[in-house]
DNA sequence: CCGACGATGTAGCGTCGCTGCATGGACGTC
DNA sequence: GACGTCCATGCAGCGACGCTACATCGTCGG
């Protein structure tokens, strides 16, 4: 019962495939395919079955994967043990944040990181769908994530995936600052009927909320244009090519282009830290998600 | 992080040095030496120090070692998980009883268990000290020992250890049935002054007893003999060479003897099944368990 | 129907951990 | 005080295990 194999079977859970398993573990899927075999000849019931051109865990093998998770967070604490005699609890963490995430959070984070002392931080924005967020926290160890704010809950919360919350950001209508709503110090649903959006791509978490406050409007929005990145949707906002949500904190700083609280519809998103939970266990990542948390109290304590 | 290298630093601490451990692992010193500074190396601390001839563990191999607990359990946790799905509660389980608890407990175990079907129990018969027990768990997957009433606990009771009580037996003063007191239904620590006793051999769970019953008395009790076989020391009572304190569910078999309950001092042993917290977690184990639990209420219960 | 992708076997190689033996230090004994 | 014994540790040699590279088979998209 190796250890390396069980962390082989929980990647290819969460990769969803052997060959995209390897590619995390720095492997081939040969070492990949083998590690499953060894682990399934030695459980008696295999672990996998063929789906397609791909495979999926089966019943058995998603409980071994369970119980996989404790056996690396035992691994983890053991080694978090010996930190605290070496007094180190330094090293390397990797951190991953959505686009407008990193903008606001990662600049202050690595400024307090520094005053620590031996921790070093590598960070990388990572943008995608809703749903493969938790799968990144195989490559990063601490992923910054958002969701609609009355959304689901991550997949596999709880034992297999740890969420921290950071904070909660208002989504606003930002509309250029010649627009008729200009002026109001808040929005209705009703207001914006008719209006063209700038929406993000589909799948990905603000989405959801657009189609709340269209319900609110009772019409279907009119969506124009596709944009992932809020920076650019707030310049294209300025520029008079519709309107769109923004978030609250992030947003804003463009001085062609007003920020709107809507009033009626909870308009929002929940932005959170997502890690695996051995990597949680890390003393070096402990530290360095205290101090996310409290760059997040920061932030919002400011501009709330 | 090798979880070998950490049952081998486990079993290095409790069986108290490296040839033991070796020998235990089925090893040569030589490999547990080479794992202990494998595991040192990638510590960046000394897990363990000299003393004597022998070493001990460091205050951090100490913490790495009650880490190494939680691993091994969660690794067995994990073996379970697929037992589960294989449906093979099936092994072999090794038990290991002091003297009489042997007599007393294991015939009955081996027949509830042949009705199991499947499962395999190797027994062996095991007296060492009172403070040699926990180690015996190295070698045995569940461990019968006994411990005066009042005593101490198990060294590293808790994390390191799972105690699991069976049952508590009562110490009665055996004498031969031409003895003054043979008559009497019960006897005071008074009423044995100037006897002769037959006792345990030192360090042996029952000798604390003894000296309870001396205290009562008032006077330091002569051992004419020391003899560890209940059986024996029954015969020898019955022939007249002295008197001694004898469990009252395993003793009584002898008709040469009277069995007399002591009043005013609490003279008893615990008897409990002493098992490494990662072997507790194995199916196979927990089966055997149940009955012997179940046997020591049946034995109770029929002669209470 | 063909091309591509994904998983799985097989040969070959490197590496890691074990055994066997030799060394050095500590305790008990004569 | 010297010797023998026991224990832990270092080093050479060997075997085994797991990886890479390559080939094969099945499945899905064009």
């Amino acid at each position: 019962m190796d250890v390396r194999a069980l962390e082989t079977l929980r990647t290819v859970r969460t990769q969803g495939g052997v060959a995209a398993a390897a590619a995390v573990l720095h492997l081939t899927p040969s070492a990949v395919s083998q590690q499953l075999a060894a682990l399934s000849r030695e459980a008696g019931v295999p672990l996998t079955e063929r789906v397609g051109r791909g495979l999926r865990l089966t019943a058995a093998g998603d409980a071994l994967a369970d119980a996989a998770v404790d056996v690396a967070v035992a691994v983890e604490r053991a080694r978090a043990s010996l930190a605290a005699f070496t007094g180190a609890a330094e090293g390397t963490v990797r951190v991953s944040a959505f686009q407008s995430g990193a903008r606001l959070l990662l600049p202050p984070l690595l400024t307090r990181v520094r005053a620590l002392g031996g921790v070093r931080v590598e960070c990388s924005d990572e943008d995608v769908a809703q749903d493969a967020f938790p799968a990144l926290t195989d490559r990063v160890d601490v992923v910054v994530a958002h969701r609609p704010d009355g959304g689901a809950e991550w997949a596999g919360d709880g034992s297999r995936l740890r969420v921290v919350p950071l904070l909660r950001e208002p989504l606003d209508v930002a509309v250029p600052r010649e627009h008729p709503l200009a002026g109001r110090d808040r929005v209705r649903a009703g207001d914006l009927v008719g209006e063209e959006w700038i929406a993000v791509r589909e799948g990905f978490p603000v989405a959801t909320v657009l189609a709340a406050v269209a319900a609110g409007s009772g019409a279907a929005p009119r969506i124009a244009h596709r944009i992932n990145d809020f920076s650019i949707a707030e310049a294209m906002v300025a520029a008079g090519h519709g309107i769109s949500l923004l978030p609250r904190f992030t947003g804003g700083g463009h001085p062609g282009v007003r920020l709107l609280p809507l009033a009626g519809v909870r308009a929002g998103r929940r932005v959170e830290a997502l890690l695996r939970p051995d990597t949680a266990e890390r003393l070096v990542v402990r530290r360095v998600l205290d101090e996310l948390v409290a760059v997040a109290a920061e932030v919002t304590g400011a501009s709330a």
